[in-house]
DNA sequence: ATCAGAGATGATACCGGTAACATTTCTTTC
DNA sequence: GAAAGAAATGTTACCGGTATCATCTCTGAT
C-alpha cells in the first residue's frame, strides 16, 4: 500500500532545471558538441544541421549557461570597470562609451564604484578577479601596491583610463591631464590674464586632479608669474562647492583675475555664484573650467572650458580589450586621445597671432 | 641527439594555471571541502584548521572562481540592472544606490544600456540571464511582450524600478509619477497659476514620462482648466531641447503663465533660456521641474521641482533582490516610496491654506 | 569502558558547457 | 572505383568549485 509510492521518490538532481545544450541537441538530433559548434562556429556546421538546431533552439528557449561556457572555455564576456563614482558625468559618459562598444560586440559590463579610495578600488579589484574578466578597465594610474600588483599578476587586459602618462600597467587611454590643463593656462595667458586662480577636486588619491594642477603651476611658472598663497584651491565634487569657492574669492577680495575650476561641476557652480552676486563675467573675473559638460554651453555667459573625449575614451579601452581578447598582438599600448581647449565668453579670449 | 628534448612535450593542460581550491587545500593539509566550507560556512571548521587555511590562501595569493562556485552550487553573486542610460544623473543616482548596497552585501552589478529602446531592453534581458544572476533589476513596468516573457519565465527575482504600478511582474521600487506629477500641477493651480504649459521627454517606450503627462492631465481636469493645443509638447533629454522648448513658448506667444518640464534637465534648460532672452522668473513666466537635480537649486532663481528619492530607490532594489536570495519568504514586493514636491522662487508659492 | 550524538572532515559525483582528439561522411582526383 | 583529403560530427575527459552522503573524532553520560 505504502510501499509503492516509494518509487516517486528518486534521488534529488542538483541539476537548475534549465533547458541545458543537451535537451536541445537530443531535440535537433545531433550531439552537444554539434550545438556548441552552431552557437560559437557556425560555419564548421552544415547548413541542414544548423536549420535544425535553430528551431530546437526556439522552441525550447534554450538560453546559453555563461558560467559553465566561462569554466570550460577559460575565456568570459565579462569586462570589469572600476570607476570613483558612476554619479559623476564624465564617468558616466565614459561608461557609456565603455558600454556601448562592449555591447556591440557581444560583451558585458560589470562596474563597481570605488568612491575615490586607493584601498577600495584594491579590493575591487579582487573581487572583480573572482569572475575572471575578459578585461579591467581602472581609472587613472595612481593605485596602491597591492591594487598594482592584483592587475600585473594575473595576465588579464587591463586598461587605465582617462589619464595618459608614461608607463601603463599594461595599456592606457585618455589624455594628458598635465597637458590639457597646461594649455589652457596658457592661452589665459595670451589672453592678458596674470593673476590666475585654481580650483580643482581634492588631489588625494585622483591622478587627473593632480596633473591638471600639476600643468597649471608649470604653465604659470614658464610664463614667468608668481603665484599667491591662496590662488590654489580644492573643493569637492558639487556644484555647490564651485559656488561656495568662489564666493571665498570674491570675499577675501584675492584680487584675481581669473579663476581656473579644473572641473566644471565646479566653475559651472562658480559663474552662477557671480550672476546670484551681480559679478559681471567675464568684465570683472572671467571662469573657465574642465571638461566641456553640456552644460557649461548654456551659461550665461557660456564657459571656456577643455573638451575630454570621454565618450571615445571609454569606447577606445573597451576596443583595445576586446583586440587582445581577439588575440591580436600587435594592439597599440597607448591611446593618447585629443583635447580641445574651447574658448566662450566667460573669459577673454586669447590673442591669434 | 634531438629525441630526448621530446620528453618536455607534455599534454597542454586545460587549466587556467591560476591557484585553485585545490591546492590551498594541500597546502593547508586538508580537503578541498574544507577550504569551500571555510570560504562559505567557517563557522563549520575548527578554528585551528580556520588558521592553517588563511595562512594557504594569503601565501598563495587564492582567489575563488566564480564561475565555478556558480556553476556548481546554482547561484551567483551578480545582479543585472538595465537602465535607459547612464549619462542621464536619475538613473546614475539610481545605480549608484544599488551598487553600494549591493557591494555591501558582496555581490556585484551587471550594467546594460537599453537607449529607451524596449526591443534592446528584451534583448539585453537574454543576454543578461546567460549569466544566471540573482536578480535583474529593470527600468519601468513597461517592456516587450518577450520581455516580459522572459523576465516572468525564469524564475529569478526582479525589481521593476522608479515607477511604481499595480502589478509589478514580481516586485516594484519606486513613486507614483503619476501622483508626483499630479500635486506639482495642484500646487501651481493653488498658486494661482491657471496657463500651464508641459514639457516632458519623449512619451514613447518610457512610462514614468507617459505617467506624468497623465498625471498633469488629470490635475489640469480636476481643477477644471482647459489644455490649449500647443501647451503639451516633448523635448529630447538635453538642456538644449529644454532650452529650444522655452524659446518655441515665448516666440509662439503662447500667453503660458507657467511651464511644467517633467523633467530638470529641461527645466534648467529652460530657465537658462529665460535668462538669456532677458525674461523675468517668476515674474514673467514661471518655470518649474521634476527631479531635484543637484543645480535646480543653484539656478537664478533655484527652481521649484518634485524630489524623487533615486538613490533610495536603487538601495532598495538591491535590498528586495538580497532578501529574495537569503530566502526570506515574507519579502515586501512593493515599495512605495515618498516623493516631495520642492517649492523655489522659480514660481509662485501655493497659498498655505 | 561503552555508546550516542554532535562536530569536524573527507570521497565522490556532478554542475553545463568545451578542448582535444577520434571517427564518419562527403568530395575530389586520377 | 579507390585513395586521399576535407568537411561534418561524435566521444570522452575535464574546467574548479560544491551537494550529498559517509566517515572519523571527540565529548559526556551511563
Amino acid at each position: 500500500m505504502t510501499s509503492n509510492k516509494k518509487k516517486n521518490v528518486e534521488r534529488r538532481k542538483r541539476s537548475s532545471g534549465r533547458v541545458q545544450i543537451r535537451d536541445v541537441a537530443r531535440l535537433a538530433g545531433v550531439s552537444a558538441i554539434t550545438v556548441s559548434r552552431y552557437l560559437n562556429e557556425p560555419e564548421k556546421v552544415a547548413e541542414k544541421t544548423c536549420l535544425k538546431i535553430t528551431e530546437a533552439i526556439d522552441e525550447m528557449g534554450y538560453i546559453p549557461n555563461m558560467m559553465a561556457k566561462g569554466l570550460s572555455s577559460n575565456r568570459t564576456n565579462v569586462v570589469a570597470a572600476i570607476i570613483p563614482t558612476i554619479t559623476n558625468s564624465i564617468f558616466a559618459d565614459h561608461i557609456s562609451g565603455l558600454s556601448n562598444e562592449l555591447e556591440e560586440n557581444g560583451h558585458c559590463l560589470l562596474i563597481s564604484e570605488s568612491g575615490y579610495s586607493l584601498e577600495r578600488e584594491a579590493d575591487l579589484i579582487q573581487t572583480v578577479l573572482a569572475h575572471r574578466p575578459a578585461g579591467i578597465v581602472v581609472t587613472g594610474q595612481v593605485h596602491t601596491d597591492r591594487g598594482a600588483q592584483l592587475l600585473r599578476s594575473n595576465d588579464i587586459p587591463v586598461v587605465e583610463s582617462l589619464e595618459i602618462g608614461a608607463d601603463p600597467i599594461d595599456m592606457g587611454v585618455g589624455v594628458s591631464n598635465f597637458d590639457a590643463s597646461f594649455q589652457m593656462v596658457k592661452g589665459l595667458v595670451d589672453a592678458g590674464y596674470r593673476k590666475i586662480g585654481f580650483v580643482s577636486a581634492p588631489i588625494a588619491a585622483n591622478d587627473r586632479a593632480t596633473r591638471r594642477r600639476e600643468g597649471y603651476l608649470a604653465a604659470m611658472n614658464s610664463a614667468g608669474l608668481e603665484i599667491t598663497p591662496g590662488w590654489v584651491r580644492e573643493a569637492k565634487f558639487a556644484f555647490s562647492e564651485g559656488a561656495r569657492t568662489m564666493g571665498e574669492f570674491i570675499e577675501q577680495n584675492a584680487e584675481l583675475e581669473v579663476i581656473f575650476f579644473a572641473s566644471d561641476i565646479l566653475s559651472i557652480g562658480g559663474v552662477m555664484e557671480c550672476r546670484r552676486r551681480g559679478i559681471a563675467v567675464p568684465e570683472e573675473i572671467g571662469v573657465c573650467g574642465f571638461d566641456d559638460l553640456e552644460l557649461t554651453a548654456m551659461t550665461d555667459p557660456p564657459l571656456t572650458t577643455v573638451r575630454i573625449p570621454r565618450y571615445e575614451i571609454g569606447r577606445k579601452a573597451a576596443a583595445m580589450i576586446l583586440a587582445r581578447q581577439a588575440g591580436e598582438n600587435d594592439v597599440e599600448r597607448i591611446a593618447d586621445l585629443e583635447f580641445e581647449v574651447v574658448w566662450r565668453n566667460s573669459t577673454r579670449l586669447p590673442s591669434e597671432s
